[in-house]
DNA sequence: GATTAATGTAGAACAGTGTACGGAGTTTTG
DNA sequence: CAAAACTCCGTACACTGTTCTACATTAATC
Protein backbone atom coordinates (compact mmCIF):
# COMPACT_ATOMS: atom_id res chain seq x y z
CA UNK A 1 0.00 0.00 0.00
CA UNK A 2 2.12 3.32 -1.11
CA UNK A 3 0.52 5.98 0.82
CA UNK A 4 2.68 8.64 -0.67
CA UNK A 5 3.36 12.15 0.99
CA UNK A 6 1.28 13.18 -2.14
CA UNK A 7 -1.55 10.88 -1.88
CA UNK A 8 -1.94 11.59 2.14
CA UNK A 9 -2.24 15.30 0.83
CA UNK A 10 -4.19 15.38 -1.84
CA UNK A 11 -6.63 12.76 0.57
CA UNK A 12 -6.76 15.62 3.26
CA UNK A 13 -7.28 18.13 0.35
CA UNK A 14 -10.30 16.15 -0.56
CA UNK A 15 -11.43 15.73 3.11
CA UNK A 16 -11.44 19.67 3.81
CA UNK A 17 -11.59 22.03 0.68
CA UNK A 18 -12.00 20.17 -2.32
CA UNK A 19 -9.72 20.49 -5.22
CA UNK A 20 -9.75 23.14 -7.80
CA UNK A 21 -10.87 22.43 -11.04
CA UNK A 22 -8.35 22.06 -13.44
CA UNK A 23 -8.52 24.59 -16.62
CA UNK A 24 -7.44 22.99 -19.26
CA UNK A 25 -8.85 19.12 -20.59
CA UNK A 26 -12.37 17.63 -21.14
CA UNK A 27 -14.68 18.41 -18.90
CA UNK A 28 -15.72 16.29 -15.95
CA UNK A 29 -18.44 14.19 -16.32
CA UNK A 30 -18.31 12.70 -12.61
CA UNK A 31 -17.79 14.66 -8.89
CA UNK A 32 -16.28 13.43 -6.19
CA UNK A 33 -19.64 13.25 -4.38
CA UNK A 34 -20.67 11.14 -7.14
CA UNK A 35 -18.03 8.55 -6.30
CA UNK A 36 -18.39 8.90 -2.83
CA UNK A 37 -22.39 8.59 -3.12
CA UNK A 38 -21.74 5.62 -5.25
CA UNK A 39 -19.56 4.02 -3.18
CA UNK A 40 -21.62 4.27 -0.50
CA UNK A 41 -24.30 2.19 -2.07
CA UNK A 42 -22.37 -0.33 -2.75
CA UNK A 43 -20.89 -0.39 0.87
CA UNK A 44 -24.93 -0.47 1.83
CA UNK A 45 -26.33 -3.25 -0.66
CA UNK A 46 -23.18 -5.30 -0.39
CA UNK A 47 -20.71 -4.39 2.63
CA UNK A 48 -17.36 -3.01 2.47
CA UNK A 49 -16.12 -6.18 2.12
CA UNK A 50 -17.40 -6.55 -1.49
CA UNK A 51 -16.61 -2.83 -2.02
CA UNK A 52 -14.68 -2.77 -4.71
CA UNK A 53 -13.17 -0.03 -7.54
CA UNK A 54 -14.42 -2.03 -10.29
CA UNK A 55 -17.77 -2.33 -9.15
CA UNK A 56 -18.12 0.93 -7.97
CA UNK A 57 -16.98 2.26 -11.28
CA UNK A 58 -19.73 0.09 -13.26
CA UNK A 59 -22.43 1.54 -10.89
CA UNK A 60 -21.21 5.16 -12.23
CA UNK A 61 -21.16 3.41 -16.14
CA UNK A 62 -16.90 4.46 -16.40
CA UNK A 63 -14.18 2.44 -16.61
CA UNK A 64 -12.24 1.14 -13.82
CA UNK A 65 -8.89 3.19 -14.18
CA UNK A 66 -11.54 6.75 -14.50
CA UNK A 67 -12.00 7.03 -10.55
CA UNK A 68 -8.23 7.45 -10.13
CA UNK A 69 -8.84 10.60 -11.40
CA UNK A 70 -11.09 11.98 -8.69
CA UNK A 71 -9.63 9.44 -6.16
CA UNK A 72 -6.02 8.96 -5.59
CA UNK A 73 -6.53 5.26 -3.56
CA UNK A 74 -9.40 3.56 -2.06
CA UNK A 75 -7.91 4.83 1.09
CA UNK A 76 -8.97 8.31 -0.13
CA UNK A 77 -12.25 7.12 -1.22
CA UNK A 78 -12.87 4.89 2.28
CA UNK A 79 -11.87 8.35 4.10
CA UNK A 80 -14.61 10.69 2.55
CA UNK A 81 -17.56 8.02 2.96
CA UNK A 82 -16.84 8.05 6.48
CA UNK A 83 -16.31 11.69 7.26
CA UNK A 84 -19.44 12.38 5.12
CA UNK A 85 -21.34 9.21 7.46
CA UNK A 86 -20.08 11.83 10.43
CA UNK A 87 -21.64 14.21 8.63
CA UNK A 88 -24.94 13.24 8.67
CA UNK A 89 -25.10 12.47 12.56
CA UNK A 90 -26.63 15.87 14.69
CA UNK A 91 -24.45 17.53 16.87
CA UNK A 92 -24.79 16.45 20.18
CA UNK A 93 -24.68 19.87 21.98
CA UNK A 94 -27.43 20.73 19.63
CA UNK A 95 -29.53 17.93 21.74
CA UNK A 96 -32.34 19.07 24.71
CA UNK A 97 -31.80 18.67 28.14
CA UNK A 98 -28.64 18.03 30.86
CA UNK A 99 -25.38 17.11 29.38
CA UNK A 100 -26.54 13.48 30.58
CA UNK A 101 -29.56 13.29 28.52
CA UNK A 102 -27.72 14.68 26.02
CA UNK A 103 -24.49 11.84 25.99
CA UNK A 104 -27.66 9.09 26.18
CA UNK A 105 -29.07 10.54 22.93
CA UNK A 106 -26.00 10.84 21.39
CA UNK A 107 -24.74 7.05 22.18
CA UNK A 108 -27.70 5.51 21.67
CA UNK A 109 -28.53 6.76 18.30
CA UNK A 110 -24.35 6.28 17.41
CA UNK A 111 -25.28 2.45 18.24
CA UNK A 112 -28.01 2.31 16.10
CA UNK A 113 -26.48 4.16 13.15
CA UNK A 114 -23.52 1.84 13.21
CA UNK A 115 -25.79 -1.14 13.26
CA UNK A 116 -27.73 0.20 10.33
CA UNK A 117 -24.37 1.02 8.64
CA UNK A 118 -22.33 -1.81 9.47
CA UNK A 119 -19.62 -0.66 6.98
CA UNK A 120 -19.15 1.93 9.12
CA UNK A 121 -17.50 0.37 12.08
CA UNK A 122 -15.60 -2.02 9.79
CA UNK A 123 -13.58 0.74 7.92
CA UNK A 124 -13.17 4.02 10.62
CA UNK A 125 -10.05 2.39 11.70
CA UNK A 126 -8.43 4.85 8.92
CA UNK A 127 -6.22 7.51 10.71
CA UNK A 128 -7.49 10.27 8.31
CA UNK A 129 -9.49 12.75 10.29
CA UNK A 130 -12.24 14.76 8.40
CA UNK A 131 -13.86 18.25 8.84
CA UNK A 132 -17.23 16.93 10.32
CA UNK A 133 -15.56 14.44 12.63
CA UNK A 134 -13.40 17.48 14.04
CA UNK A 135 -17.09 19.26 14.15
CA UNK A 136 -19.03 16.66 15.67
CA UNK A 137 -16.31 16.61 18.44
CA UNK A 138 -15.89 20.20 18.51
CA UNK A 139 -19.81 20.19 19.35
CA UNK A 140 -19.26 16.80 22.06
CA UNK A 141 -16.93 18.88 24.33
CA UNK A 142 -19.94 21.72 24.46
CA UNK A 143 -22.04 19.51 25.30
CA UNK A 144 -19.49 18.85 29.07
CA UNK A 145 -19.12 23.26 29.10
CA UNK A 146 -21.46 24.23 32.34
CA UNK A 147 -20.12 20.96 34.12
CA UNK A 148 -17.00 22.02 35.42
CA UNK A 149 -14.77 19.78 33.77
CA UNK A 150 -11.54 20.77 31.95
CA UNK A 151 -11.35 20.55 28.37
CA UNK A 152 -8.79 17.77 28.62
CA UNK A 153 -11.20 15.64 31.11
CA UNK A 154 -14.25 16.42 28.75
CA UNK A 155 -12.17 14.59 25.98
CA UNK A 156 -11.86 12.00 28.57
CA UNK A 157 -15.42 11.35 28.68
CA UNK A 158 -16.58 11.43 24.92
CA UNK A 159 -13.18 9.39 23.86
CA UNK A 160 -14.98 6.76 26.62
CA UNK A 161 -18.77 7.19 25.69
CA UNK A 162 -17.46 6.75 22.07
CA UNK A 163 -14.95 3.48 22.84
CA UNK A 164 -18.18 2.08 24.79
CA UNK A 165 -20.27 1.77 21.95
CA UNK A 166 -17.89 1.27 19.47
CA UNK A 167 -16.88 -1.97 21.50
CA UNK A 168 -20.61 -2.81 22.01
CA UNK A 169 -21.46 -1.75 18.31
CA UNK A 170 -18.69 -4.40 17.48
CA UNK A 171 -20.41 -7.14 19.25
CA UNK A 172 -23.87 -6.24 17.87
CA UNK A 173 -22.81 -6.46 14.18
CA UNK A 174 -20.66 -9.93 14.60
CA UNK A 175 -24.11 -11.19 16.09
CA UNK A 176 -26.24 -9.79 13.32
CA UNK A 177 -24.17 -10.66 10.40
CA UNK A 178 -24.20 -14.80 12.55
CA UNK A 179 -27.37 -14.19 12.11
CA UNK A 180 -28.13 -13.50 8.52
CA UNK A 181 -24.96 -15.10 7.03
CA UNK A 182 -26.75 -18.29 5.35
CA UNK A 183 -25.27 -21.27 4.01
CA UNK A 184 -26.66 -22.73 0.84
CA UNK A 185 -29.63 -24.68 2.81
CA UNK A 186 -30.72 -21.42 4.40
CA UNK A 187 -29.44 -22.38 7.73
CA UNK A 188 -27.76 -19.40 9.58
CA UNK A 189 -24.61 -19.16 10.62
CA UNK A 190 -26.14 -18.84 14.28
CA UNK A 191 -27.64 -21.13 14.58
CA UNK A 192 -25.29 -24.27 12.98
CA UNK A 193 -22.83 -22.90 15.37
CA UNK A 194 -25.47 -22.92 18.31
CA UNK A 195 -26.68 -26.38 17.49
CA UNK A 196 -23.14 -27.68 17.00
CA UNK A 197 -22.29 -26.71 20.75
CA UNK A 198 -25.22 -27.60 22.37
CA UNK A 199 -25.52 -31.19 21.03
CA UNK A 200 -21.81 -32.10 20.56
CA UNK A 201 -18.55 -31.60 22.89
CA UNK A 202 -19.31 -29.45 25.93
CA UNK A 203 -20.10 -31.94 28.50
CA UNK A 204 -21.98 -30.27 31.82
CA UNK A 205 -20.10 -28.64 34.39
CA UNK A 206 -17.35 -28.07 32.11
CA UNK A 207 -18.77 -23.86 31.96
CA UNK A 208 -20.87 -23.85 35.18
CA UNK A 209 -20.46 -20.10 35.49
CA UNK A 210 -22.13 -19.72 31.64
CA UNK A 211 -24.59 -22.65 32.28
CA UNK A 212 -26.22 -20.41 34.97
CA UNK A 213 -27.52 -17.60 32.31
CA UNK A 214 -31.23 -18.67 31.81
CA UNK A 215 -32.09 -15.46 29.77
CA UNK A 216 -29.58 -13.52 28.49
CA UNK A 217 -29.91 -10.01 28.52
CA UNK A 218 -29.76 -8.68 24.37
CA UNK A 219 -27.19 -6.72 23.34
CA UNK A 220 -29.03 -3.33 23.32
CA UNK A 221 -30.06 -3.98 26.82
CA UNK A 222 -26.46 -5.08 27.86
CA UNK A 223 -25.28 -1.62 26.34
CA UNK A 224 -27.59 0.71 27.83
CA UNK A 225 -26.59 -0.56 31.37
CA UNK A 226 -23.16 -0.16 30.65
CA UNK A 227 -24.35 3.66 29.78
CA UNK A 228 -25.53 4.12 32.91
CA UNK A 229 -22.68 2.36 34.96
CA UNK A 230 -20.65 4.26 32.72
CA UNK A 231 -22.75 7.84 33.22
CA UNK A 232 -23.22 7.25 37.21
CA UNK A 233 -19.22 7.16 37.26
CA UNK A 234 -18.71 10.27 35.57
CA UNK A 235 -21.81 12.08 37.20
CA UNK A 236 -20.29 11.43 40.65
CA UNK A 237 -16.88 12.80 39.66
CA UNK A 238 -18.66 15.88 38.58
CA UNK A 239 -20.67 16.03 41.75
CA UNK A 240 -17.11 15.80 44.02
CA UNK A 241 -15.26 18.18 42.03
CA UNK A 242 -18.57 20.98 42.39
CA UNK A 243 -18.42 20.11 46.53
CA UNK A 244 -14.74 20.48 46.31
CA UNK A 245 -14.58 24.16 43.83
CA UNK B 1 -16.98 -16.44 0.70
CA UNK B 2 -18.47 -19.64 0.31
CA UNK B 3 -19.38 -20.30 4.27
CA UNK B 4 -20.92 -24.01 3.43
CA UNK B 5 -22.28 -25.83 6.62
CA UNK B 6 -19.34 -28.02 6.38
CA UNK B 7 -16.47 -25.82 6.31
CA UNK B 8 -18.27 -24.14 9.23
CA UNK B 9 -19.03 -27.70 10.99
CA UNK B 10 -15.20 -28.85 10.32
CA UNK B 11 -13.75 -25.43 11.31
CA UNK B 12 -15.99 -25.93 14.75
CA UNK B 13 -14.14 -29.64 15.08
CA UNK B 14 -10.98 -28.41 14.67
CA UNK B 15 -11.64 -25.42 17.39
CA UNK B 16 -13.28 -28.22 19.76
CA UNK B 17 -11.40 -31.53 19.47
CA UNK B 18 -9.05 -31.78 16.91
CA UNK B 19 -9.44 -33.86 13.92
CA UNK B 20 -9.38 -37.57 14.05
CA UNK B 21 -6.43 -38.79 11.87
CA UNK B 22 -7.54 -40.45 8.27
CA UNK B 23 -6.41 -44.28 8.16
CA UNK B 24 -5.10 -44.73 5.31
CA UNK B 25 -2.88 -42.13 2.61
CA UNK B 26 0.96 -40.62 3.12
CA UNK B 27 2.27 -39.00 6.67
CA UNK B 28 1.21 -36.22 7.25
CA UNK B 29 4.00 -33.58 7.35
CA UNK B 30 2.71 -30.93 8.91
CA UNK B 31 -0.24 -30.36 11.52
CA UNK B 32 -3.13 -27.91 12.28
CA UNK B 33 -0.52 -26.33 15.26
CA UNK B 34 2.09 -25.64 13.07
CA UNK B 35 0.09 -23.95 10.44
CA UNK B 36 -1.79 -21.55 13.01
CA UNK B 37 2.21 -21.14 14.54
CA UNK B 38 3.37 -19.73 11.03
CA UNK B 39 0.00 -17.98 10.59
CA UNK B 40 0.62 -16.11 13.80
CA UNK B 41 4.11 -15.46 12.64
CA UNK B 42 3.48 -13.84 9.54
CA UNK B 43 0.46 -11.61 11.24
CA UNK B 44 2.93 -10.80 14.05
CA UNK B 45 5.97 -9.37 11.80
CA UNK B 46 3.38 -7.45 9.26
CA UNK B 47 0.24 -7.61 10.00
CA UNK B 48 -3.19 -9.45 9.32
CA UNK B 49 -3.76 -7.61 5.90
CA UNK B 50 -0.34 -9.01 5.12
CA UNK B 51 -1.65 -12.40 6.50
CA UNK B 52 -2.18 -14.90 2.91
CA UNK B 53 -2.12 -18.46 2.50
CA UNK B 54 0.50 -18.39 0.12
CA UNK B 55 3.26 -16.47 2.52
CA UNK B 56 1.82 -18.83 5.59
CA UNK B 57 2.66 -22.10 3.03
CA UNK B 58 6.36 -20.56 2.12
CA UNK B 59 7.12 -19.98 5.20
CA UNK B 60 6.21 -23.94 5.84
CA UNK B 61 7.96 -24.97 3.25
CA UNK B 62 4.90 -25.96 1.29
CA UNK B 63 3.18 -25.68 -1.67
CA UNK B 64 -0.55 -22.85 -0.88
CA UNK B 65 -2.95 -25.51 -1.76
CA UNK B 66 -1.19 -27.86 0.79
CA UNK B 67 -3.08 -25.86 3.89
CA UNK B 68 -6.45 -26.77 2.62
CA UNK B 69 -5.49 -30.34 3.87
CA UNK B 70 -5.26 -29.12 7.22
CA UNK B 71 -8.05 -26.22 7.34
CA UNK B 72 -10.70 -25.72 5.20
CA UNK B 73 -10.86 -21.74 4.90
CA UNK B 74 -8.82 -18.68 5.95
CA UNK B 75 -11.63 -17.95 8.13
CA UNK B 76 -10.98 -20.95 9.76
CA UNK B 77 -6.74 -19.72 10.15
CA UNK B 78 -7.90 -16.74 11.48
CA UNK B 79 -10.66 -18.46 14.19
CA UNK B 80 -8.06 -20.80 15.04
CA UNK B 81 -5.45 -18.04 15.94
CA UNK B 82 -7.75 -15.56 17.73
CA UNK B 83 -8.99 -18.89 20.22
CA UNK B 84 -4.91 -19.61 20.65
CA UNK B 85 -4.45 -16.10 21.55
CA UNK B 86 -7.29 -15.93 23.97
CA UNK B 87 -5.60 -19.20 25.69
CA UNK B 88 -2.71 -17.90 26.62
CA UNK B 89 -5.07 -14.67 28.74
CA UNK B 90 -4.70 -15.65 32.37
CA UNK B 91 -8.08 -16.56 33.41
CA UNK B 92 -9.31 -13.71 35.48
CA UNK B 93 -11.16 -14.89 38.67
CA UNK B 94 -7.23 -16.61 39.85
CA UNK B 95 -6.49 -13.30 39.73
CA UNK B 96 -5.54 -11.85 43.44
CA UNK B 97 -8.27 -9.28 45.19
CA UNK B 98 -11.46 -8.23 45.31
CA UNK B 99 -13.81 -8.45 42.34
CA UNK B 100 -12.80 -4.49 41.30
CA UNK B 101 -8.96 -5.89 41.50
CA UNK B 102 -9.46 -8.34 39.38
CA UNK B 103 -11.26 -6.76 36.39
CA UNK B 104 -8.77 -3.84 36.40
CA UNK B 105 -6.07 -6.04 36.23
CA UNK B 106 -7.74 -8.10 33.43
CA UNK B 107 -8.60 -5.01 31.28
CA UNK B 108 -5.46 -3.49 31.94
CA UNK B 109 -3.76 -6.38 30.06
CA UNK B 110 -5.79 -7.12 27.54
CA UNK B 111 -5.44 -3.27 26.47
CA UNK B 112 -1.81 -4.18 26.48
CA UNK B 113 -1.97 -7.37 24.76
CA UNK B 114 -4.03 -5.83 21.51
CA UNK B 115 -1.81 -3.39 21.33
CA UNK B 116 0.92 -5.87 21.62
CA UNK B 117 -0.77 -7.76 18.83
CA UNK B 118 -2.85 -5.38 16.99
CA UNK B 119 -4.34 -8.14 14.24
CA UNK B 120 -6.06 -9.76 17.15
CA UNK B 121 -8.92 -6.50 17.33
CA UNK B 122 -8.68 -6.37 13.39
CA UNK B 123 -9.74 -9.99 13.04
CA UNK B 124 -11.92 -11.12 16.68
CA UNK B 125 -15.07 -9.81 14.46
CA UNK B 126 -15.45 -13.35 13.27
CA UNK B 127 -18.23 -15.52 14.81
CA UNK B 128 -16.40 -18.48 16.17
CA UNK B 129 -16.48 -19.32 19.84
CA UNK B 130 -13.67 -21.44 20.67
CA UNK B 131 -13.39 -23.21 23.93
CA UNK B 132 -10.79 -21.03 25.25
CA UNK B 133 -13.06 -17.95 24.87
CA UNK B 134 -15.70 -20.18 26.79
CA UNK B 135 -13.28 -20.74 28.82
CA UNK B 136 -12.21 -16.83 29.78
CA UNK B 137 -16.09 -15.97 29.81
CA UNK B 138 -16.94 -18.57 32.89
CA UNK B 139 -13.87 -17.12 34.39
CA UNK B 140 -14.84 -14.19 34.35
CA UNK B 141 -18.24 -14.46 35.59
CA UNK B 142 -17.06 -16.20 38.50
CA UNK B 143 -15.27 -12.99 39.22
CA UNK B 144 -18.72 -11.70 40.18
CA UNK B 145 -19.66 -15.10 42.41
CA UNK B 146 -19.78 -12.85 45.42
CA UNK B 147 -21.29 -9.45 44.78
CA UNK B 148 -24.50 -10.70 44.53
CA UNK B 149 -25.07 -10.02 40.71
CA UNK B 150 -26.92 -12.62 39.14
CA UNK B 151 -25.73 -14.36 36.37
CA UNK B 152 -27.38 -12.04 33.41
CA UNK B 153 -26.35 -9.32 35.21
CA UNK B 154 -22.47 -10.38 35.49
CA UNK B 155 -22.60 -11.42 32.10
CA UNK B 156 -23.61 -7.94 31.24
CA UNK B 157 -20.59 -6.19 33.38
CA UNK B 158 -18.33 -8.48 31.48
CA UNK B 159 -19.53 -7.91 27.99
CA UNK B 160 -19.16 -3.80 29.25
CA UNK B 161 -15.60 -3.65 30.16
CA UNK B 162 -14.30 -5.78 27.03
CA UNK B 163 -17.00 -3.22 24.82
CA UNK B 164 -14.95 -0.63 26.72
CA UNK B 165 -11.31 -2.08 26.05
CA UNK B 166 -12.11 -3.27 22.57
CA UNK B 167 -13.22 0.24 21.53
CA UNK B 168 -10.18 1.83 23.57
CA UNK B 169 -8.08 -0.11 21.77
CA UNK B 170 -9.24 0.48 18.27
CA UNK B 171 -8.20 4.59 18.80
CA UNK B 172 -5.13 3.45 20.26
CA UNK B 173 -4.12 0.97 17.15
CA UNK B 174 -4.99 3.53 14.99
CA UNK B 175 -2.67 6.38 16.55
CA UNK B 176 -0.08 3.81 16.88
CA UNK B 177 -0.11 3.14 13.47
CA UNK B 178 -0.44 6.43 12.14
CA UNK B 179 2.83 7.15 14.09
CA UNK B 180 4.52 4.28 12.66
CA UNK B 181 3.23 4.31 8.96
CA UNK B 182 5.98 6.14 7.45
CA UNK B 183 6.06 7.64 3.73
CA UNK B 184 9.03 6.98 1.17
CA UNK B 185 11.11 9.57 2.84
CA UNK B 186 10.50 8.29 6.42
CA UNK B 187 7.52 11.06 7.65
CA UNK B 188 5.00 9.26 9.87
CA UNK B 189 1.31 9.36 8.97
CA UNK B 190 0.73 11.47 12.08
CA UNK B 191 2.80 14.32 11.71
CA UNK B 192 2.33 14.89 7.79
CA UNK B 193 -1.62 15.45 8.90
CA UNK B 194 -0.94 17.62 11.70
CA UNK B 195 1.19 19.75 9.84
CA UNK B 196 -1.15 19.79 6.96
CA UNK B 197 -4.33 20.46 9.63
CA UNK B 198 -1.61 22.97 11.56
CA UNK B 199 -0.94 24.93 8.79
CA UNK B 200 -3.90 25.20 6.97
CA UNK B 201 -7.43 25.14 6.13
CA UNK B 202 -8.52 25.51 10.31
CA UNK B 203 -9.26 29.22 10.46
CA UNK B 204 -8.95 30.24 14.44
CA UNK B 205 -12.59 29.80 15.97
CA UNK B 206 -13.57 27.35 13.90
CA UNK B 207 -13.22 24.59 16.80
CA UNK B 208 -13.18 26.51 19.77
CA UNK B 209 -14.21 23.86 22.11
CA UNK B 210 -11.00 21.47 20.58
CA UNK B 211 -8.81 24.31 20.87
CA UNK B 212 -9.26 24.86 24.48
CA UNK B 213 -7.27 21.79 24.82
CA UNK B 214 -3.81 22.27 25.89
CA UNK B 215 -2.31 19.14 27.46
CA UNK B 216 -4.07 15.87 26.07
CA UNK B 217 -4.22 13.02 28.36
CA UNK B 218 -2.54 10.42 26.49
CA UNK B 219 -4.93 7.49 25.31
CA UNK B 220 -3.92 4.91 27.98
CA UNK B 221 -5.04 7.62 30.24
CA UNK B 222 -8.06 7.79 28.90
CA UNK B 223 -8.98 4.58 29.21
CA UNK B 224 -8.07 4.28 33.04
CA UNK B 225 -10.13 7.08 33.88
CA UNK B 226 -13.19 5.30 31.73
CA UNK B 227 -12.17 2.16 33.58
CA UNK B 228 -12.60 3.70 36.76
CA UNK B 229 -15.73 5.70 35.91
CA UNK B 230 -17.42 2.18 34.48
CA UNK B 231 -16.30 0.75 37.59
CA UNK B 232 -17.74 3.39 39.86
CA UNK B 233 -21.19 2.97 38.62
CA UNK B 234 -21.01 -0.93 38.91
CA UNK B 235 -19.54 -1.16 42.26
CA UNK B 236 -22.61 1.62 43.36
CA UNK B 237 -24.71 -0.64 41.47
CA UNK B 238 -23.62 -3.73 43.48
CA UNK B 239 -23.76 -1.85 46.99
CA UNK B 240 -27.17 -0.61 46.49
CA UNK B 241 -28.29 -4.14 45.73
CA UNK B 242 -26.79 -5.47 48.88
CA UNK B 243 -28.69 -2.61 50.85
CA UNK B 244 -31.96 -3.39 49.21
CA UNK B 245 -31.68 -7.35 49.59
C1' DG C 1 2.46 -60.01 -2.21
C1' DA C 2 -0.63 -57.68 -5.50
C1' DT C 3 -4.66 -54.79 -5.85
C1' DT C 4 -7.60 -51.21 -4.51
C1' DA C 5 -9.26 -47.46 -1.96
C1' DA C 6 -8.09 -43.36 0.43
C1' DT C 7 -5.36 -39.73 1.22
C1' DG C 8 -1.43 -35.79 1.18
C1' DT C 9 1.04 -32.73 -1.99
C1' DA C 10 1.30 -29.15 -5.15
C1' DG C 11 1.37 -26.95 -9.94
C1' DA C 12 -1.80 -24.67 -12.73
C1' DA C 13 -5.74 -22.12 -13.35
C1' DC C 14 -9.87 -19.07 -12.25
C1' DA C 15 -12.02 -15.12 -10.82
C1' DG C 16 -11.15 -11.53 -8.20
C1' DT C 17 -8.41 -7.34 -6.19
C1' DG C 18 -5.86 -2.26 -6.25
C1' DT C 19 -3.49 0.49 -9.17
C1' DA C 20 0.26 2.15 -12.78
C1' DC C 21 0.90 3.08 -17.60
C1' DG C 22 0.20 4.78 -22.05
C1' DG C 23 -2.55 6.15 -25.72
C1' DA C 24 -6.56 8.49 -27.63
C1' DG C 25 -9.57 12.18 -27.54
C1' DT C 26 -10.97 16.96 -25.68
C1' DT C 27 -10.54 21.51 -24.12
C1' DT C 28 -8.07 25.72 -23.23
C1' DT C 29 -4.08 28.71 -23.83
C1' DG C 30 -0.79 31.33 -26.49
C1' DC D 1 -3.46 26.37 -35.49
C1' DA D 2 -0.15 24.20 -32.36
C1' DA D 3 0.99 23.02 -27.81
C1' DA D 4 -0.08 22.06 -23.31
C1' DA D 5 -3.05 20.08 -19.97
C1' DC D 6 -6.28 17.29 -18.97
C1' DT D 7 -10.03 13.18 -18.85
C1' DC D 8 -11.05 8.62 -19.94
C1' DC D 9 -10.06 3.87 -20.03
C1' DG D 10 -8.08 -0.76 -22.11
C1' DT D 11 -4.44 -3.26 -20.74
C1' DA D 12 -1.27 -5.16 -17.68
C1' DC D 13 1.06 -6.45 -13.25
C1' DA D 14 1.37 -8.40 -9.00
C1' DC D 15 -1.38 -9.91 -5.81
C1' DT D 16 -5.47 -12.57 -3.41
C1' DG D 17 -8.43 -17.17 -1.81
C1' DT D 18 -9.67 -21.28 -3.59
C1' DT D 19 -10.53 -25.42 -6.76
C1' DC D 20 -9.07 -28.88 -9.85
C1' DT D 21 -6.32 -32.33 -11.40
C1' DA D 22 -2.46 -35.41 -11.64
C1' DC D 23 0.51 -37.92 -9.01
C1' DA D 24 2.74 -40.13 -5.04
C1' DT D 25 2.15 -42.58 -0.86
C1' DT D 26 0.06 -45.30 2.57
C1' DA D 27 -3.11 -48.85 4.55
C1' DA D 28 -6.56 -52.32 4.08
C1' DT D 29 -8.22 -56.15 1.45
C1' DC D 30 -8.02 -60.21 -1.25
Amino acid sequence: MGATRKSIETTLDLLWTGLGRPKRGPRHQLTVRRVVEAAMAVAEAEGVEALSMRKVAAHLGVGAATLYTYVPDKAALLALMVDDMIGRAPLPHTRPGTWREKVEAWAREDLASFRAHPWLIEVTSGPFVGPHAFAWTDSALRVFDDTGLSAEEAVAVVESVDALVRGHVARVVVADRAESLTDPQGRSFASIQEGYLSTRRIEAGRFPSIERIEAPLDAVAVFERSLVWLLDGVERDIAERGARG
